[in-house]
DNA sequence: TCAAAGGGTTTGCTTTCCAAACCCACTAAG
DNA sequence: CTTAGTGGGTTTGGAAAGCAAACCCTTTGA
């Protein structure tokens, strides 16, 4: 990652993109916060949750918590930061059940809208735009390198 | 990875979540199909990143298309299934121009709407739920696994 | 007193990663 | 021609990360 391009996403994934990490924020986000826990619902090697636990705590997104004092234990809660981090979750989620479960979703998100709605509904996340709340499509973005000597598809002048 | 929790988002990292291969995509995205432009814009080494084409062209998020024929020389555009992984890429750099770059934003894209718009904007990306149109907040979730055996936070009985 | 749960750490081996060097086919320049 | 350069990789060898299993420590329950 040697002069590489200037990028938030590349930013974003140094801090959560390692293996486990986004499984982990998965998990916490769904209420499941401790060690074991997240051993088996992930899957991940001890020490290597350890480490990946470490970083994201250190990073801010997760929050170590002692519900125990006597022996000290902790559970992980995901901080306000972490909580943000749910869209990229939504957003992988519909991808996979879209193009490798071909629709037989392993999990199914329920959601119930603001204070008029009664019933909620399947939630089938869609990426809009704030400014004038279209659905995002490809072919309407352009994107705008703000690094000088950068343009979209790599450095201007060598 | 055994004996894990069936989801889509583990699906999908077990695709798309190596080292460098969401960095493919945002160059493919943007335009940087060739190997080494592959390489400069991202940093990653060559030969990791033969191995990442190869993985993400068998799983058809990527083709390989010739564009020269007397040296045999290809370039990797994303497929449809790849460019659909764009929201993904959106909530992450979302995700770090909010808390990596605290909103110096590295790169900016705009947002032209459909026909009926004139000048662009820039976009700030929000998931919203398809059914009612609602930004997605995350107290308004509710998890549903269907996997036999599985609740929100863990295997139900051992 | 013995066992089990919870939360890690240690061990020893395997797999990846990585930078740098190398290779091959062509093209353009001298 | 001969040489230099570009594009697209492959090879090499050492450093780092991943992994499963075993171990450790404390506390509660039988």
């Amino acid at each position: 990652m040697k002069d590489a391009r200037p990028c938030s996403i590349a930013d974003t994934l140094a801090l959560v993109g390692e293996k486990y990490s986004l499984l982990v924020l998965r998990e916490v986000t769904l209420g499941a916060t401790r060690f074991d826990q997240l051993v088996r619902n992930i899957g991940a090697p001890r020490d290597v949750l350890t480490s990946r636990l470490k970083r994201l705590v250190d990073a801010g997104v997760l929050e170590k918590v002692a519900y125990s004092e006597k022996p000290p234990r902790f559970e992980y809660r995901p901080t306000r930061a972490g909580l943000e981090l749910e869209p990229v979750l939504l957003t992988l989620m519909a991808w996979g059940d879209r193009h490798l479960n071909d629709g037989d979703r392993p999990m199914v998100l329920e959601h119930v809208g603001g204070p008029g709605h009664t019933g909620g509904h399947e939630l089938v996340p869609v990426v809009t735009c704030a400014e004038c709340g279209e659905a995002v499509r490809h072919d309407d973005l352009t994107a705008h390198p703000q690094t000088p000597g950068w343009t979209a598809t790599g450095p201007a002048a060598a």
